[in-house]
DNA sequence: CTGTGGTCCTGTATGC
DNA sequence: TGCATACAGGACCACA
């Protein structure tokens, strides 16, 4: 479920005190998770232990932890993943599937209900895993090509929608961030990337990292407690969601009902005032 | 190569 | 009170 808003916030949660830290013990409480590390549960917990972490890095929705020994555990959250730091001892949440026990008394806890999410160890990934490499810089990266990433958009003939879903093409954005940046550039998720504009395309980016940056601010978007932040704090965003999870309020900007429709196996949220099908060429 | 749909999971809400 | 079905912030993989 977190996008890059919520992962951004996790991670800034989780510098501030997993920097520098050493790990004395990991308790795989559930093989799932870890089910990308070739040696199993027991060699992870092993390979884990005694490693020491430098500052948590990201790209796009991706997590990952380098540590002093040049290696990295790279984490991914998927549809409900979280992290969570406690004292040692302290009660387990509900779903806790792997804990990582620091050399300051505290627990790193990776929870996750429907364990989609993973966590890997990259061999030599500290600077960028293999695990990552295949993504796209996200609309945070300074490093980011701006006109590179908007021809990108514009060479795809697939639904708008489902080409800034693409992670090879633009990491980061999920599915709120999708249809807010949709309807803040007045576009219909359908449309042909291909037909759209360069200034469209453009837009669309920049209205996709403005609301992003505004989500970020607040801590990102929590609809119930699937998303919280490492300290079990939830986001404020989702009361300033403009059409995403609004189905029958007016639009905010021109008072028509806000429709839900089914597009690529998942729901679109969209004012059909504003965003109205592109016209067949 | 590009686009699409199924699949991995558990839990909750809703309808009969 | 069951029980079935739909749906959920994601990404990978097989297939046309």
């Amino acid at each position: 479920m977190p996008e890059l808003p919520e992962v951004e916030t996790i991670r800034r949660g989780l510098a501030e005190f997993l920097t520098g830290r050493t790990v004395v013990g990991v308790q795989v409480l559930h093989p799932r998770p870890v089910r990308g590390h070739v040696g199993g549960e027991d060699d992870f917990a092993v390979t884990l232990t005694g490693r020491t972490f430098t500052t948590p890095a990201r790209r796009g929705k991706y997590l990952w932890f380098p540590f002093v020994d040049g290696d990295a555990l790279v984490a991914h959250l998927r549809m409900s993943g979280q992290f969570r730091l406690d004292p040692a001892g302290a009660p387990l949440a509900r779903h806790t599937r792997v804990t990582f026990a620091l050399d300051d008394a505290r627990e790193l806890r990776f929870v996750d209900q429907r364990m989609l999410g993973g966590l890997t160890l990259s061999a030599g990934g500290a600077a960028l895993p293999s695990e990552v490499s295949h993504i796209a810089r996200d609309l945070f990266d300074p490093e980011l090509d701006l006109d590179a990433t908007v021809a990108a958009v514009r060479r795809r003939t697939a639904p708008i929608k489902s080409v800034i879903l693409n992670q090879r093409v633009v990491s980061g954005i999920g599915n709120i961030y999708a249809d807010e940046a949709l309807w803040l550039a007045r576009v219909h998720y359908g449309t042909s990337a291909a037909a759209l504009s360069e200034q469209s395309v453009r837009r669309l980016l920049h209205q996709a990292r403005a609301v992003m940056t505004r989500s970020l601010a607040a801590g990102g978007t929590s609809f119930d407690a699937l998303y919280v932040n490492v300290n079990g704090s939830s986001g404020y965003f989702s009361r300033s969601l403009n059409c995403y999870g609004r189905e029958g309020d007016p639009c905010p900007r021109c008072g028509t009902t806000i429709a839900r429709e089914r597009f690529g196996g998942r729901s679109s949220y969209l004012c059909p005032g504003c965003q109205p099908p592109a016209r067949l060429a």
